[in-house]
DNA sequence: TATGAATGAGCGTTCATTCAT
DNA sequence: AATGAATGAACGCTCATTCAT
C-alpha cells in the first residue's frame, strides 16, 4: 500500500507537471489533473493540500529531473565545452518533449501569490543553485584547462542557463523555428566581439 | 470629443500596461484597471471588446515604447558597442519602473487561450521584428567597422535581446541583485572561450 | 439608483433572515436566498463579501425587528407587567411568523468559525443591550411602583428573554404545542415557591 | 470480542459527544471524530450508518448521563427545593466541563433534516419525558408538603429545565460570566411579582 | 459616451460515504 | 473487525461580460 500511494502521488505530479508546463497555472485546472491521472478530483487533495502544492511539488519534481540530467552528463567524459553543449542539448530536448502545445515551458512568471511565490522561491533555489554550482564547477574547470576565459564562474553559469532559456522564448516570438540550438551556443561561447 | 475618446483609451492602455506588468494577465481583473484609470468597469468595454483584447493592445503599447527607446538611442552618435550597451542598460531601466512588485514583467509566458496568443502574435512580431532589425542593422555596422565578428546579424540580435530579458529572471531565481547588466553584457561581448 | 441598490440588499437581507431562521445556517445556501430573492448568485456578493457577512447583516435585522416592537410597546401604555406580556406575546408572534418549517429559529447556537461569532457579537451585543435595557426599565418601574420584588433589573430582565426564547425550544422537544406562553409566564412572574 | 465492540463503540461515541459539543454539527467532521478515537474514518461506519445517526447517539447518551445524575440526586435526601438546586448546579458543571470552547453545547438548534430531527426526536422523547417526569415528581411532592404553589408540575419542570439552558446561552450574549446559577434560580423559585 | 448593477459559468475545495484489502 | 484510499456531489466565491439607463 505504501508503494500505490506513492504511485498515486508520483502519477498526479508527474501530469500535473506536463499539464502545467503545457498551459501554465490559471489555465490548468484541478480536473484536468485529476482527469489526465485517473482519479478523482478528491484524489488529488488526498496527497496535495492545494492546487499551488501541486504547482510547486511539480516544479520540484521538473528540477529533479533537470539536476538528473545534469550531473549524469557532469559525470561522463568530455571536455568542459562539450558538457556544456550536452547539458543544453539534453535540457532543450526534455523541454521539447514536455511541450506538446505551441506555448512555451516558462516557471518564470506565473503571477502567483506571493505566498506561494517564496515557497516555490524557497523549494527551487537549493536545487537551483545545485544546477548552476555543476555548471560553474563545469566552467571552473575550463578555466583552470585554458579552455575558458578567466571569468565569474557563477555568473557564467546563471547566464548559460538563461541562454538555454533564450532558444525556448524564441519559440514564443519567432514561428518558424529558425533559430537553431548550436547557433546560440556558438555565439554564448564566443560572444560578439572581434578577437584582438 | 475625439481627443477625449484617444484620451480616455489611453489612459486605459497605460495603467492595464502597468498593472499587467506587476500581476501578469489572470491575477490581474478588469476592475483593477478600471479603478486605477478612474472610470467604471464598462467604460474599458467601450473600448475593448473583451481582456485579451486590451492585453494585446497592452503589449502594443509596451513594443511602441521598445521601439521609440531604440531608434532615439540608434540615432543617437556612437560606435556600435556603445549604442547596444545604452539600448541593454535603458530597457532594463524602464522595465525596473514598470514592476514595482515581486514580480518580473514577461510577455513570454501568458498561457492564454491559442487564439488570443495568435492575435498578440501577429500584432508584435512585425514590431519586434522591427526591433531585431534595428538591432541587426546596428550589429551590421559593428561587422563592417570590424569591431564584431561576422556572425547571423539577425540572430545576434535576437540573441541580445534574450540577453536583456535574462537579465530580469534572474531576479526570480536569485533573490539578491548580485547579477549586474554590465557583467551579462560583458559576457555577452566578449564569450567564454579563451581567445587564441 | 441609490433606492433601487437600497431595495436589493433589503430585499436579500429579509429572504436571508428567513430562510436562515428556517434552515440555518449551514443547511441554507448562498443560492437559496439568491433564488428566493429573485437574483444571481453572483449578485449576493456585491451587497455582501461573504456568506457570513450576510449572516450577520440577518442577525443585525432581526435585533432591529425585535427593538423596534420593544420600544413601541415600552412607549404604549399600560402597567410594567402588562407591559411584559405584551413584549413576550408580540415576539412569539413574531418568531412565530418567521419560522415556516419545523424548525426552531435559534442565533444561539450556530457553530461558525469564531472570527465570524465575534463579528456576531461585536454587532449584537449593543442592541442586546439596548434589549436588556429598556426590558430592565419597565421591571425599574415596576419595582417602584411596588408591583414586583425588589431584584437585579438586568438580570430579570435578561431571564425574562431566556424565558420568550423558551418558549421556542419547547417546540423542538414537545410535538403538541401543549405548553402555552401565558403559563409559562404566569411561572416567571409568581415562581414556583409558595408565598409565605 | 463481544466486549471490545463494544468499547470501540462506546469510545466513538463518547468522542462525538464531546466534540459534537463543542463544535456542533456541522463543523464536526466524521475524520475529526475518528482521529480523536485513535480509529479509522471506515470504522466508524462500521457501528454508525452515517453522521447522523453518531449524532443521534450522542444526544442519546447525553441523555443518559443527564437521566443518571437526575436519579442519582433524586434518591438522595433533601428538601423538594434542594434537590432541584442540586440537579441545577450538577447539570451545570457537567456542560460546563463538556464544551471547551467558546460556544455553547446545544441540541436544540441543529437545523438537520427533518428526517434526522425526526429521529432525533423520537430517540430523546422518551428520555426527556423521563427527565420531565422525574423533576415533575419532585415539585409534587414539594406541592404536596406546601413548599411550592400549585402549579401544573410539568409545565414547571419543562420551564425548570429551560432555565438551566437559559443560564449557558447567557454565555454567548454576555462575555463576562456575571450571571450567576443562583440568582437565576432564585428568580425561578420566587418569581419576578411582589408578594402580596 | 459612460455607468455600475446584474449575471452565471466556472473553479477550488470539502467531506460524508464506499469498498477492496 | 478494521483500514484508509478513493470518490464525487455540493457549495462558496470570482470575475469577465452585458445592458438598461
Amino acid at each position: 500500500m505504501r508503494k500505490k500511494e506513492l504511485k498515486t502521488r508520483d502519477k498526479i505530479i508527474k501530469n500535473a507537471l506536463r499539464i502545467f508546463a503545457q498551459k501554465g497555472f490559471f489555465r490548468t485546472t484541478v480536473d484536468d489533473i485529476a482527469e489526465a491521472t485517473g482519479v478523482a478530483k478528491g484524489t488529488v487533495y488526498l496527497y496535495f493540500s492545494n492546487k499551488e502544492d501541486l504547482y510547486t511539488a511539480s516544479i520540484d519534481e521538473h528540477f529533479n529531473i533537470a539536476l538528473g540530467m545534469l550531473s549524469e552528463v557532469d559525470q561522463s567524459p568530455g571536455t568542459p565545452g562539450e558538457k556544456m553543449n550536452k547539458i543544453a542539448t539534453d535540457y532543450v530536448n526534455y523541454i521539447t518533449d514536455l511541450r506538446t502545445t505551441y506555448l512555451p515551458f516558462s516557471f518564470e512568471s506565473m503571477n502567483l501569490s506571493s505566498k506561494t511565490l517564496k515557497k516555490i522561491h524557497s523549494a527551487i533555489e537549493p536545487k537551483l543553485h545545485e544546477m548552476v554550482n555543476t555548471i560553474s564547477r563545469i566552467i571552473k574547470d575550463g578555466i583552470g584547462h585554458g579552455e575558458f576565459r578567466r571569468v565569474d564562474p557563477q555568473l557564467a553559469a546563471f547566464y548559460f542557463l538563461s541562454t538555454i532559456r533564450a532558444i525556448f522564448f524564441n519559440h514564443f516570438y519567432v514561428t518558424n523555428d529558425s533559430i537553431k540550438t548550436e547557433s546560440v551556443l556558438e555565439l554564448f561561447f564566443d560572444g560578439l566581439n572581434k578577437r584582438r
